[in-house]
RNA sequence: GGAGACGUCGCAUAGUUCGGCCUAGUGCACCACCCUGCUAAGGUGGAGAGGGGUUUAAACUCCUCCGUGGGUUCAAAUCCCACCGUCUCCGCCA
């Protein structure tokens, strides 16, 4: 939900903001209509139930002969305050529905435009090159024994797979890295619910135009989670938080559930792309004023993990069309995936500024001790995805694997994977 | 799954019997001030959330909020219904 009082003083931020975005300008007008509805009919309403307040008590002072009459001139008080209520919370709704379709204005410098119109911030490290034939991840893992992609369709279907022996101990290794990265920079580990109730899902911005990639349980009426950023932000929703000593900053450790419904006949082939995987993700509650530089925080740490990868990648500022809906900004690193011969986003870190915190109510006193919305930020620290990039970037000829060196404590010292015998 | 109890302004609690005197009382904690040489104790006052109006702002003022949402009524913390949550007991499973 963007600031009703932004909406109303500064229409036009918005309205660069939704052109920028390609999504609907002319919302902007409707909302702010709505608005001076809403208001009209609230004040409407007030001002009858005030004189029904006051008629009140003269009928329960009103001696008994005087009752009679009394209550009859307050029915008809009564009937007329029912329908100005009904008005206002109509109003009220038609606001909300057109508000809440809003997305988050963009920061200023977010390139306008789609998916293509990212800008590249920087391009670090250098990409693999094999003196011989490189293998994809799938034929890899075959080798290795790490990953079983036919026996994952057989249980489960297509996009389903199993890591299994050196794979498995792989994907905790990167995740076990990444939690001591986190813990190091003063994160709180949670290991989040990966089914939330309908509230914290709509509250997060997942069942706008995204509704359709969640997997719903209507038996339960829950969602699973597709990322731990839903848990991470309902954590505190509907609380005021105290950020006098700085920052909440939380890990959540959670696997994540996608339908993919829209990327049928995409990315078929291996892990790359699949109805579940794990992730450890960050999750801030900051001051406003402190977002920008918790958002440069965040992609460095992202950075530092892409770097004890030893992945070649570059970061990419995400244009404003391919947003979502809550981020004002957001930043994607990508990793250089040789056998596709391009970059692959590994992890994206968005700026929510107060967008999501308005919709599930979080905030903090300020020094008039008034609340208002605090900001959110959410950015991955590794995922299932990081295998592909890792396995065709460190592969040598024979097919074994060199590991890592910020890994091999993660896996008793291990220094080269060796493919099965 | 069955039976029952409960949900009140940070915490604890009163109020629900019998709808209007609740503009929700009290204690603790909190903030400011006063008093006592310090501390403790005591005194006075303040203090919840959301939203309108007014305003540069403050002050002021009005409306809403007693788990959530409906309903009955001139009037609901109080009566009715549904849902959510917590607890206890029984059953089942691990």
């Amino acid at each position: 939900m963007i600031d009703p009082q932004l909406l109303r003083e500064n229409p036009d931020v918005v309205r660069r903001s939704q052109a920028a975005r390609g999504s609907s300008v002319e919302l902007v007008d409707e909302a702010v209509a709505a608005d001076t509805a809403r208001r009209t009919a609230i004040g409407e309403f007030e001002t009858l139930r005030a004189e029904q307040n006051a008629f009140g008590k003269t009928v329960a002072q009103a001696p008994k002969d005087q009752k009679q009459a009394l209550v009859a001139q307050a029915q008809e008080l009564a009937a007329r305050v029912k329908a100005a209520q009904q008005a206002a919370a109509d109003a009220e709704t038609e606001f909300t529905r057109l508000a809440g379709a809003l997305q988050n204005p963009v920061i200023e410098g977010v390139p306008a435009g789609g998916e293509d119109n990212f800008i590249t911030l920087r391009e670090v490290g250098e990409k693999a090159s094999f003196d011989f034939e490189p293998r994809d991840h799938v034929e890899l893992g075959e080798l290795l024994q790490a990953i079983d992609i036919t026996r994952g369709t057989k249980v489960s279907g297509s996009r389903f797979y199993f890591l299994k022996g050196i794979g498995a101990r792989l994907e905790l290794a990167l995740m076990n890295l990444a939690l001591d990265k986190a813990l190091s920079e003063g994160f709180t580990p949670l290991i989040t619910p990966t089914l939330v109730r309908p509230e914290i899902m709509a509250g997060t911005g997942f069942l706008g135009e995204h509704s359709d990639e969640i997997y719903y349980l209507p038996a339960d009426d829950l969602y699973l989670t597709g990322t731990s950023e839903v848990a991470l932000a309902g954590f505190h929703s509907d609380e005021i938080l105290d950020l006098e000593g700085g920052p909440l900053r939380y890990a959540g450790w959670s696997t994540c559930y996608r339908r993919e419904a829209g990327s049928a006949g995409k990315d078929n082939r291996g892990i790359l792309r699949v109805h579940q995987f794990n992730k450890l993700e960050m999750f801030s509650y900051v001051l406003p004023d402190d977002a920008e530089a918790e958002h440069a925080r965040l992609v460095a740490y992202q950075e530092s993990m892409l770097q004890a990868c030893e992945l070649a990648y570059r970061v990419i500022d995400v244009a404003a069309g391919d947003l979502g809906s809550s981020a004002a900004r957001k930043y994607d690193i990508e990793a250089w995936v040789p056998t596709q011969g391009t970059y692959r986003e590994l992890t994206s870190t968005s700026n929510c500024t107060t967008y999501q915190a308005r919709r599930l109510d979080i905030r903090y006193r300020t020094e008039s001790g008034k609340t208002t919305p605090v900001a959110t930020l959410n950015g991955t620290l590794a995922t299932t995805r990081w295998l592909v990039a890792i396995l065709e970037t460190h592969q040598r000829a024979d097919g074994s694997v060199h590991v890592p060196l910020a890994l091999r404590p993660y896996l008793g010292g291990l220094e080269v994977l060796e493919p099965a015998k």
